[in-house]
DNA sequence: CGCGTCATTTCTGGATACAATCTACCCTCG
DNA sequence: CGAGGGTAGATTGTATCCAGAAATGACGCG
């Protein structure tokens, strides 16, 4: 109200192409950081006052979201934050066992110098945030690594689908997996992956990549299915 | 909570309640139709004047139709209808082969009379779209038989890609395998799939809809090629 | 004659204002 | 005392208007 005719330079942290690229992020990262749980209804105008803008690209970033599953919007009744079965957990991670180590033994043959020091510090910094206890940095490094494995593996429409699969599984991941003892292992078998592809060892890197996503599903399943028998 | 039990068979049917539902159906129908090419520019002026409506609605509908992938929208730029590369419609049947039977396999089991009278009278359609030459019909009716036959296979997240992979790949269809005798072949095979899970005989056609994606694929991927050299 | 620069023009992105719809509470009636 | 309906508030959906970025064209300069 203080400000509404001067052209406000005040898009501090908006500082995006475009505003509502700008609020689709900022609320992506806010339902996956688990500010915004499940089941929450997100309003317009409390999040258009709260970035200091108009609703309208609130409902486009709404929109987006939904568009990505992370929000559910019913005509004149809001949108609410989605939350994840543990059903659609099992299936999303059957999926990933499926798709990504065929595309990994794709992609692994070109990989070059360059590759394998971006995966390791990658794995390094992966080790790092593991370290001290950074979740959500933690859950952005997994994304980026298991994505940078398939990088040449030359489908687009698979690498789009695994891409949003890593981003489902990742939510569920940072809220809840955090607390478990598994990720160690999960660091371990990562740095492994990698030593086995530079190593030539193609197909035993492609199955070590699905036995690593076995053991995260199991282990993200159990603590999900015991926080949602609470 | 968690999700209703019950299945959501009403989502076809039901009414546009908003402007922009009914804009985002209308789009959607004409760039899958070919009325919209690749590569055209959609203005939102001249569609918000065409549907004798404001902008806003057609906005939010580029917006869905972005996250559906058949536009893409540059900042300041317009939205331009997209197109699909050769790779990217191998890639898209590569993974039909590799989703689709086994979820068959899983929700053959499930079928019961209903069921199969259901998948008979959508192949009845189908093979008289074809007789007909409706292209458009034959496409809807193709990915709901698909749908269908996965109806049971109780993997949320599998269904809803192969959904989007059924819908992009119906769209190249609609426009350049009209011209194909190759449908009558595929119409025989719905026919045989259908008749094969009636008989029990599962893994066999799990089999056959795999062959029957392959031969899909090949047929399509050789005409646009062609398409595609011109 | 080609090229860079600037103004105009067009279109998209965002803000404000208004209308339609849903929710909740209260009042009346059986 | 409970059920049904109606009204008021809140919230979303849409229209209109304004500002800013990108494409287009003309003009001047090398």
């Amino acid at each position: 109200m203080s400000a509404p005719a001067s052209p406000p330079p005040a898009t501090d942290r908006l500082r995006h192409k475009t505003v509502s690229a700008a609020v689709t992020e900022s609320l992506r990262q806010r339902i996956l950081n688990g500010e915004f749980a499940p089941g929450i209804q997100l309003r317009q105008d409390a999040l258009a006052e709260e970035f200091g803008i108009s609703r309208i690209p609130v409902r486009e970033a709404l929109l987006q979201l939904e568009a990505q599953g992370l929000v559910r919007i019913m005509p004149h009744r809001g949108a609410v934050v989605t939350g994840l079965s543990v059903e659609e957990v099992e299936d999303i991670f059957r999926l990933r066992e499926q798709l990504e180590p065929p595309l990994l033994a794709l992609s692994a043959r070109r990989f070059a110098e360059a590759d394998y020091r971006r995966l390791r510090s990658l794995t390094d910094g992966y080790g790092a945030a593991l370290a001290a206890g950074q979740v959500d940095r933690w859950g952005e490094l997994n994304r980026s690594f298991h994505l940078d494995l398939l990088r040449y593996a030359d489908r687009p429409r698979s690498l789009s689908i695994v891409s949003g699969l890593l981003q489902d599984c990742d939510r569920p991941t940072r809220l809840q997996l955090s607390a478990s003892g598994d990720t160690a292992r999960a660091d371990h078998e990562h740095t492994q992956i990698v030593a086995l592809c530079e190593a030539g060892r193609i197909s035993e890197a492609a199955d070590l990549l699905q036995a690593h996503i076995a053991h995260a599903a199991v282990s993200l399943v159990a603590i999900y299915r015991q926080a949602h028998a609470e």
